[in-house]
RNA sequence: GCGCCCGUAGCUCAGUUGGAUAGAGUGUCGGCCUCCGAAGCCGAAGGUCGCAGGUUCGAAUCCUGCCGGGCGCGCCA
C-alpha cells in the first residue's frame, strides 16, 4: 500500500524516539510529521522532529537528530537518512520504493489512489440545494462542481458518501413562484393583468404558464378584478412589494381553491425541478436523494423536533412567537421557530431536517452553503447541541460566490429579475469539462473572479486541456505500438523499472507517488483544488518527459519499462480527472 | 457598529496546518517541429507575502492594532 509509505516512516521515527530515551518518561512526545520536501537535495520526506524535541529534551537539535537517526530501525524502502540545516531529518527513498509505486499505479486492477482514511464512516453530503424557483446560475455551478468532486474524493478516501439535494418546496418563495406562473397564465389567456414587482420575471415562468394552459385550458381562469380588487399597492404604485405579493398570493389561493392552487404550484415546482435535475446530470452531478422540505411537514417531523426541544426546556414564548434558546449555545441571539401567525420558520424545518439526517444513521453531516449563509451556521450548530447531538458531526463548508465579470463589467445577478448567466449557458459555451475543472481550481472559501469573456475566449488555454492532452498523448503512444512493429510486455516492463534512471523519469515517479498523499490532503481538508493542481503538475512532468525522450525505442527492455511508467501516468490522470468529473479522452 | 471570509508576481491563484532559497498558470521577451500529437517543451524577466508591532531556533502561515475588499447581522429562505 503506497498510501502507507509515509505512515511507515513516521512509525519508524516513533520507534526511534521511544528507543532513544531522549524524553523523560512523563513528557508527551510531539506529533510526528513527515513532509514532502521542496527540493530534491533534501530527499523525499523531511521531519522536523529533532527541532520540536530540542526544547523538551534540553539538547541541541542536530545532536537529537543524530540520536534519532542512530535509533531508526532498518528500512529497505529508505536508501539513506541525512541530517541537514538546523536539524532536519531528510529521508531518501530507495529506487525500489518508487518502482513498487509505479508498478502499483500501472496495474489495471490496482486500487492505487484508494485510501482507508474514512474507515467506512457514513457521510451525508448536502449541496446545491438551490430553491426551485428558477434555473441554476453560475453561482450554483461552483457549489455543484465543488460538492460533486468532494463527494468523489471522500469516497476514494474510504468514506461512505451519500449525496443529497434539499428541495425547499414549502416556503414563501415557492408561493411567489406559483403566483408568478399564475399571472403569466392569465396573460396567456389574454388577460391584461399587472405583474407584481416582486414576482419572478424570467422567461421560463411564461413557458411553464404556457404548458399549464396547453394542458388545462382555461380551467384556472378568473376575472382579473376578483384578484386585484383592494390589494395593497405594489412598490411601483407607491406601496410595499412584500405586502402586495403576499396579499396577491392569498387572493389567488382563495380564488383557485386548495386543489387548483396546488396544481399551479406543482406545475412550477416540477418543471423547474426537472430542469435542474437534467442540468446537473449534464454537468456530471447526480444525487442519491432529493429530499423535499414538504416531507418534514407531512411527517410531523417539525412538531416532533420542537417537542424534543420543549422537553429539554429549549423553547419559550414571547410576543406571540416561539423562540429557541440559541444564545445558550453560542449563537448571538435566540431564534424564532414558530411565527406569531403560527407558521414554522425555515430554521424550524432545518432543525428537523438535520436531526432527520442523523436519525438516518449518518455519522457526519457535511453541508455546503453559499458563503452568504455564514451567519446561519451558529444557530444550526446550537440546535444540534441543544438536541444532544455531537456538534463535531456537523460540518458546514462555505463556498464563496463567484463574482461574475463580463470583460471589465461586473454582472449583478438577480433570480427575481431573471437576469443571470445560467449554468446551462456556461456549459454550452465553455463545456462541462472545462467548467468543472475551472470551478475547483480555487479553494472553496476563496473569492473567485469569474470573467466569462476570459473563460469562453480562452477556453482552449484552460488547464484542463493540458491535463487531458497528457492523457491523450499516452494513449496515442500505445496506439502507435503496432504501427511501428513493436509490442509491449507489461509484466516485463513492471520488472524492469530499474532501467529508468534519467532525471525526468525520476521526477515523474516522484509525482506519481504523491497521488495518494494529495488525495489524503484533499479529503482531509475538503479541498479538491489540491487534486486539480496536482494533476496539472503530473501532466507537466509527463510533457517534459515526453519532449525529452522517445518511448518507442528499439531496446525492448527499456521500451517496456518506459511504457509501464507512462501507462501508470495515464491511469492516474484518468482516475484523478474522473474524481473531478472531467473526462479523459483518448484523442482530442 | 458587531461578526465571518479575504489581501502573495502586471492579471488569476497555490503554498503540504510554524520549516530550509515564497511557487504555478497567464501575460511579456528569446529559443525548439526530418524525431511517439507544438492544445507541447526549454530559457529569461517579474515579490517590502496590504501596513505596523508581537510570539520563537524559525512566520506568507499564529496573536494584537490599523488600512483595503467581499458577505452577513429578519417572526425571509
Amino acid at each position: 500500500m503506497t498510501a502507507g509509505l509515509r505512515q511507515r516512516l513516521a512509525d519508524n521515527l516513533a520507534q526511534a524516539l521511544a528507543a532513544s530515551a531522549l524524553l523523560p518518561a512523563d513528557t508527551p512526545p510531539p506529533p510526528i510529521r513527515l513532509d514532502r520536501t521542496r527540493e530534491r537535495s533534501h530527499g523525499d520526506y523531511a521531519s522536523n522532529l529533532a527541532l520540536a524535541l530540542a526544547p523538551l529534551a534540553q539538547r541541541k537539535p542536530r545532536e537529537i537528530a543524530e540520536a534519532l537517526r542512530a535509533a531508526l530501525p532498518a528500512e529497505p524502502l529508505v536508501e539513506r537518512v541525512e541530517i541537514a540545516g538546523p536539524g532536519f531529518l531528510n529521508f531518501f527513498l530507495s529506487p525500489a520504493a518508487y518502482h513498487a509505486i509505479v508498478r502499483e499505479a500501472a496495474r489495471p486492477d490496482s486500487d492505487f489512489g484508494r485510501l482507508a482514511l474514512g474507515g467506512g464512516e457514513r457521510v451525508l453530503l448536502e449541496f446545491v440545494s438551490a430553491n426551485p424557483t428558477g434555473p441554476l446560475h453560475v453561482g450554483h455551478g461552483r457549489g455543484a462542481a465543488y460538492g460533486a468532486s468532494l463527494g468523489n474524493i471522500l469516497e476514494a478516501a474510504g468514506f461512505a458518501v451519500s449525496r443529497e439535494y434539499y428541495v425547499n418546496d414549502a416556503g414563501r418563495q415557492m408561493d411567489i413562484l406559483a403566483a408568478s406562473v399564475y399571472l403569466r397564465y392569465l396573460q396567456a389567456c389574454t388577460q391584461n393583468v399587472r405583474f407584481p414587482d416582486n414576482g419572478y420575471r424570467g422567461a421560463y415562468v411564461a413557458e411553464i404558464a404556457d404548458a399549464l394552459k396547453a394542458q388545462h385550458g382555461e380551467r384556472f381562469f378568473r376575472p382579473v378584478e376578483r384578484l386585484t380588487a383592494q390589494l395593497p399597492p405594489d412598490a411601483g404604485e407607491g406601496g410595499d412589494k412584500e405586502a402586495h405579493i403576499d396579499a396577491l398570493i392569498a387572493r389567488i389561493r382563495e380564488q383557485l381553491g386548495t386543489q387548483d392552487y396546488a396544481l399551479v404550484f406543482d406545475a412550477g415546482l416540477q418543471a423547474i425541478l426537472a430542469d435542474i435535475r437534467e442540468d446537473l446530470a449534464a454537468f456530471g452531478v447526480t444525487f442519491d436523494e432529493w429530499f423535499p422540505e414538504r416531507r418534514l411537514h407531512q411527517d410531523q417531523a417539525i412538531e416532533q423536533v420542537l417537542a424534543i426541544l420543549r422537553e429539554r426546556d429549549q423553547l419559550y414564548t414571547e410576543a406571540g412567537a416561539t423562540w429557541f434558546r440559541a444564545s445558550d449555545w453560542g449563537d448571538e441571539k435566540d431564534r424564532v421557530v414558530v411565527r406569531e401567525n403560527g407558521a414554522y420558520t425555515y430554521f424550524a424545518a432545518d432543525i428537523a431536517y438535520h436531526l432527520h439526517k442523523r436519525r438516518r444513521g449518518f455519522d457526519r453531516l457535511i453541508d455546503l452553503w453559499g458563503a452568504d449563509h455564514h451567519g446561519y451556521v451558529p444557530r444550526v450548530r446550537a440546535a444540534m447541541a441543544a438536541l444532544g447531538e455531537p456538534v463535531e458531526a456537523l460540518e458546514v463548508l462555505l463556498v464563496q460566490f463567484a463574482i461574475l465579470y463580463r470583460g471589465r463589467e461586473k454582472i449583478s445577478m438577480s433570480t427575481r429579475a431573471g437576469q443571470f448567466v445560467t449554468l446551462r449557458e456556461l456549459r454550452e459555451e465553455v463545456g462541462t469539462d472545462a467548467a468543472r475543472f475551472f470551478y475547483v481550481m480555487r479553494a472553496h472559501e476563496q473569492h473567485l473572479d469569474f470573467d466569462l469573456e476570459l473563460a469562453k475566449s480562452q477556453s482552449n488555454e484552460n488547464p484542463v486541456y493540458y491535463v487531458q492532452y497528457a492523457h491523450a498523448r499516452v494513449c496515442s503512444v500505445f496506439a502507435q505500438l503496432a504501427d511501428k512493429g513493436f509490442d509491449h510486455d507489461a509484466e516485463a516492463g513492471a520488472a524492469q523499472l530499474a532501467q529508468l534512471e534519467t532525471p525526468h523519469e525520476q521526477a515523474l515517479m516522484v509525482e506519481l507517488a504523491r497521488y495518494p498523499e494529495v488525495l489524503e490532503l484533499a479529503a482531509t481538508q475538503r479541498a479538491p483544488h489540491h487534486l486539480a493542481h496536482y494533476l496539472r503538475e503530473l501532466a507537466g512532468a509527463f510533457h517534459t518527459y515526453y519532449n525529452a525522450h522517445t518511448f518507442l525505442v528499439e531496446d525492448a527492455t527499456l521500451r517496456d519499462a518506459r511504457l509501464c511508467l507512462i501507462g501508470a501516468v495515464r491511469r492516474t490522470i484518468a482516475d484523478g480527472l474522473g474524481l473531478l468529473g472531467v473526462s479523459a479522452p483518448e484523442a482530442m
